[in-house]
RNA sequence: GGCGGGGUAGCUCAGCUGGUUAGAGCACAGGAUUCAUAACCCUGAGGCCGCGGGUUCAAGUCCCGCCCCCGCCA
C-alpha cells in the first residue's frame, strides 16, 4: 500500500486564525482524504508553532504566561480545523514533549556531524521582524531611529550565537534541485529557489540569548533554538526519530506552504536534513493567497475575514468548494461574498444539487423508491457511464498535481454530461411511452451520481456522504476502490432532501 | 537595478513546437422544456489576442523596441 504523508506548514498563533490559514488546511484535508479513499497509508498533520520572541511579547501584552497563551490561541486553531471537518491525524504543536525531543535530537545530530558552530553575531537587529539587517538597507528616519526595510525599528545587537553550515550545502541542494525538477512547486518557484542559492549561501545563526521562550539548545545553557529549526522539525517529530521504527513516519511526500515560505521548506529544512544524514520530503507546494476583494489581508486595513463567521454563512462544505474550485492551486486568488453565492448557485445548487434531487425524485415518484433496472442498455447508456468511469484516473493526475481545481473541473464536466443526458433521455416523456425505457435511463443517471458523490467526498465530505446515504451506498463501499460497485436494481432509498440550498445574499435588496 | 513569469470576451482563465471563421466556465440575451432547487438543455451576443515595428504564403503563437502588472533577489 503506497504511503501518503502530507503536512500543511504549522501556524503562527500571535493572532486568531484567518481565511489564509482556512485555505491552506483546506486544500491539504483534500489531498489527504483523496489518498485515504484511494487506499493509501495516509498521514495528515497540521499544527501550531508556539516559540519564538512574538509569542512572548504577545503573551507579555496579555499578561498570561507564555504557555498558558499559547495553550489558548493553540484551541483556536484546533478548533477552527474541527469546524473545517480537516481530517488531521495529528494536531502537532510546537510546545509537545516528543517534539522538543526530535528537535534536541537533530540539533546534536547536526553538531555531531560538524555543520554546528559557536560565534558571535552582531549587527542591527529588528526584534519585530526577528532579523538582521545589513547596515545599507537601513532607513534613518526624520527623528533619528534606523529602520529595516519592513520598517520597523532596529538596534545594534550582539549576541553570541549557534550557526549552522548552510554554506557547506549550495552544492548538494544544486544536485537535489537539478536531479528533482519538480521538489518544488509550482514549478517557477523551483527557479527562484536555485537563483537564490547559486548567488551564494551564508551561514546561518541558529540559536539566541535575547529571550527565552524557545526550545533549550542542548548543553548550551542561556540559548533557545532558532524558531525556523524548531518549526520546521515539526515535520519529523511523529516519526519519534532517531528512536527505532522511525521510517514508518518519515520522508514526508508533500509539504504545503504558503508561497511566502518556499525559502525555508525548499533550502534551510533540506540542508537540515541532509547534514543530518536524513531523507528529504519528496516534494513542497507552495500556495498562492486568498485576497479579500482583491486586496490582501491585514490588521491595518481591518479586512482580516473570519473563517467561522463563512462557515455561518455559507455552510462548510460550500466554503470549502469554493476555496478549493476557484482557485487554481499555486496561484493568488480571490474572494468575496458574491463570489462565493454565485458559485453555490451555478455549481452546487443548480448543477450538482439539482441533478441529484431531479434523479432521485423521479425515482422515489416512478420506480417505488427502489433502484431501477439497468437493463436492456443502449449506446448512449453506455457512453455515459464509460465517461463517468473515466473520471477516477483524470483526478488521480489532477491529485498527483496537487490541483484540487482541476480535479473538480473534471468532475463538474461530467456533472454536466448526465445533466445533459437527462435531457435529452428525457425519461419524464418516457415514463408515459416506455417505462421500461425510462427505467433504466434513471438507472444510468443515479449511478452516475453515485460515482459523483463519491470522487466528491474529498472537497465536500458532509455534503457527499448525504448523497452517498440517498443512494443507500453503504459506508463500506465508499472507497474510490469501490468505485466499480454499480448500484444493485431494487435496492430501497430513502426520500430524497435536497443537499446544496440555493444562496441568497441577505443584504440583495437592502441599498 | 538583476533574473524570471505575465498582459486573450464584463470576470476567471485555455490556447503545445506559427496554419481553417480565436476557445471554456461564470455573468448577460433569446429559445425549448417542465422531471428538478424559477434549476437543467440548446442557441446567441460579446474580443484592434497590452502598444509599435519586423520575419513569413500565413503570427495571440517567432524576432526587436516600448508600456503596464506580478514573483524572487539586491
Amino acid at each position: 500500500m503506497s504511503r501518503y504523508f502530507v503536512t500543511t506548514a504549522i501556524s503562527y498563533p500571535n493572532g486568531n486564525p484567518h481565511i489564509g490559514h482556512a485555505y491552506e488546511v483546506i486544500a491539504t484535508d483534500w489531498l489527504a482524504r483523496f489518498a485515504r479513499l484511494d487506499g493509501r497509508d495516509t498521514y495528515f498533520m497540521t499544527g501550531t508553532d508556539e516559540h519564538g520572541l512574538k509569542i512572548a511579547q504577545a503573551a507579555r501584552a496579555a499578561s498570561v504566561e507564555p504557555q498558558a497563551f499559547v495553550d489558548t490561541m493553540s484551541m483556536r486553531f484546533k478548533a477552527m480545523n474541527d469546524r473545517l471537518h480537516i481530517s488531521y491525524d495529528r494536531f502537532i504543536r510546537t510546545t509537545d514533549a516528543d517534539h522538543k525531543a526530535v528537535v534536541q535530537a537533530l540539533w546534536e545530530r547536526m553538531a555531531a556531524n560538524g555543520d554546528v558552530y559557536l560565534d558571535r553575531y552582531e549587527g542591527w537587529y529588528s526584534v519585530r521582524d526577528e532579523a538582521y539587517y545589513d547596515e545599507e538597507d537601513l532607513v534613518v528616519a526624520d527623528d533619528g531611529t534606523r529602520l529595516a526595510p519592513t520598517g520597523t525599528e532596529v538596534a545594534w545587537t550582539q549576541e553570541e550565537s549557534w550557526f549552522f553550515r548552510l554554506s557547506r550545502f549550495q552544492e548538494p541542494l544544486l544536485k537535489l534541485y537539478a536531479e528533482q525538477n519538480d521538489f518544488v512547486q509550482p514549478t517557477n518557484r523551483i527557479n527562484e529557489m536555485r537563483a537564490f542559492v547559486e548567488r551564494g549561501l551564508k551561514d546561518l545563526s541558529i540559536s539566541r540569548t535575547s529571550f527565552d521562550w524557545g526550545i533549550p539548545v542542548p548543553a548550551s545553557p542561556g540559548h533557545v533554538m532558532y524558531v525556523w529549526i524548531d518549526a520546521l522539525a515539526n515535520y519529523l517529530t511523529p516519526s519519534g526519530w532517531p528512536a527505532a521504527g522511525w521510517e514508518k513516519h518519515w520522508p514526508a511526500d508533500l509539504h504545503v506552504i504558503g508561497k511566502d515560505v518556499v525559502r525555508f521548506h525548499a533550502i534551510y529544512w533540506p540542508a537540515f536534513l541532509m547534514s543530518a544524514g536524513l531523507p528529504l520530503p519528496r516534494r513542497v507546494f507552495g500556495h498562492g493567497f486568498v485576497l479579500n476583494r482583491g486586496e490582501k489581508m491585514s490588521k491595518s486595513l481591518g479586512n482580516i475575514v473570519d473563517p467561522m463567521g463563512l462557515c455561518d454563512t455559507f455552510g462548510v462544505d460550500p466554503l470549502r468548494y469554493y476555496l478549493l474550485r476557484a482557485i487554481q492551486f499555486g496561484q493568488d486568488g480571490e474572494w468575496s461574498h458574491e463570489a462565493i453565492g454565485r458559485r453555490i448557485n451555478a455549481d452546487l445548487a443548480n448543477d450538482l444539487g439539482n441533478l441529484a434531487q431531479r434523479t432521485l425524485s423521479m425515482i422515489m415518484k416512478n420506480c417505488a423508491g427502489r433502484v431501477p433496472q439497468a437493463e436492456p442498455s443502449t449506446q448512449a447508456d453506455k457512453d455515459l457511464l464509460a465517461g463517468i468511469d473515466k473520471m477516477l484516473d483524470a483526478v488521480r493526475a489532477a491529485h498527483a498535481a496537487v490541483r484540487p481545481d482541476q480535479a473538480l473541473d473534471i468532475i463538474w464536466a461530467q456533472v454536466s454530461a448526465v445533466n445533459a443526458y437527462l435531457n435529452e433521455m428525457a425519461p419524464w416523456a418516457l415514463r408515459k411511452s416506455d417505462p421500461a425505457r425510462a427505467d433504466v435511463v434513471l438507472y444510468h443517471a443515479a449511478e452516475a451520481v453515485r460515482q459523483i458523490a463519491m470522487l466528491v467526498q474529498p472537497a465536500m465530505p458532509g455534503s457527499a456522504a448525504k448523497m452517498l446515504d440517498q443512494l443507500a451506498v453503504g459506508q463500506g463501499d465508499r472507497q474510490f476502490a469501490d468505485l466499480g460497485k454499480r448500484l444493485v436494481p431494487g435496492t430501497g432509498l430513502p426520500a430524497p432532501q435536497g443537499v446544496f440550498p440555493r444562496w441568497t445574499d441577505p443584504d440583495a435588496g437592502a441599498e
